[in-house]
DNA sequence: TTCTTTTCTTAACTTAAGTGAACGTTTTCT
DNA sequence: AGAAAACGTTCACTTAAGTTAAGAAAAGAA
């Protein structure tokens, strides 16, 4: 399990052996059951994670729906909200098939960045890297159709509209599931056309 | 318009004498007129942006049509897409007022960083700062209606919707003008009852 | 200033998403 | 295995955004 971590940061910057010794040495993987829940509104929690295998949603619940608004699947990392702001989590983040994820938080973080400087490099290139995917996920959210979004997740997330339940695709995309049920119905139409 | 960025910067680190004197010396204030293009489609640019004064303003043209995706206003900063990824650029920049910025490139930036580690780190926080607004961005958008997300602007960027043409504010909030002219109305009547 | 262009609003009509309900299917639990 | 819950789809109806067009107001250029 380690090696597909080391891999992945090898990726931004080399590890010597010794780092690699330290980064084992914390002892930071679990496995997680499918529908644990990581983490509820209203929590303060210091916890990062990093998916190595399965599938992490963040969702809130608004006048009693749920309202799902990301996936985290292998090789992704989330540093919730409430680890960075010291505030109550507005959402909740939970498993949706059983993980296997490594857990961090701010005093491990700092303690690397003292030992590694070259750790505090991977995380800032990391963040802005995150960054402008994430200004970009927000202008294509903003420059297209529910329907366009579907087809970009199909193409872009194959993936995800197979491991994924319909309904919580649906609010992905910022629509309900009967929207996305009429969705596929009217693709499906065009192409036989 | 040093101070203003030695005050901002103040905010995540303190910055000795010497400190400042090397970013003075980098020279890298600008001032920039009304509707000058910063960065155009398939442009190869270095140059971040961190604006003092004035309203920087992302936009793309899609099917020939503007679609205004963000404003940066005083004490934002802007490392397009295309510095980071190499890239040509996918959208536009442009300055909606006169304007007093900074510019700075990636090789400045490592040479900061080498010079004084002390300013990667404040750029990991300021990133991992924006990265977590960005997803909050994101996720209201995907949760709320264009009438609510126009409400939400008029309560915490009261300054945009006053400054900012309103063709603009409706691209942002991810609708067409003659939408936002009739969620306006909308909004007058109901409070009139 | 005057002319031109851009911006904002309103209106009528079209299109697509939201809503509430029903129903068959799948999954989960015991 | 059997009952219950969750899920996905379809339908009829409602609501809101898109579209096209027109006109008034504001901003910018000559």
């Amino acid at each position: 399990m380690q090696n597909l971590l080391f891999e992945f940061i090898s990726k931004y910057i080399s590890l010597s052996e010794k780092e690699k010794e330290v980064l084992t040495s914390l002892d930071i993987f679990r496995t997680v059951k499918k529908n644990t829940v990581l983490l509820k509104e209203g929590e303060h929690s210091n916890n990062g994670y990093f998916v190595l295998k399965g599938c992490i949603r963040t969702y809130y619940i608004i006048d009693g729906e749920e309202k799902t608004t990301a996936f985290y699947t292998e090789m992704e990392g989330i540093t919730p909200n409430c680890v960075l702001n010291k505030k109550a989590s507005e959402y909740y983040l939970d498993c949706i098939e059983d993980s296997i994820v490594t857990v961090s938080n701010p005093d491990m973080e700092s303690e690397m960045f003292q030992k590694f400087p070259k750790f505090e490099s991977l995380c800032r290139i990391i963040s802005e890297e995150h960054l402008m995917k994430q200004k970009l996920d927000l202008d294509e959210f903003k420059t297209t159709s529910p329907e366009q979004r579907y087809l970009s997740l199909l193409q872009n997330r194959p993936d995800l509209v197979q491991r994924v339940p319909q309904h919580q695709l649906a609010s992905l995309i910022g629509i309900k599931p009967q929207s996305l049920s009429r969705i596929k119905s009217r693709i499906l139409k065009n192409i036989k056309n």
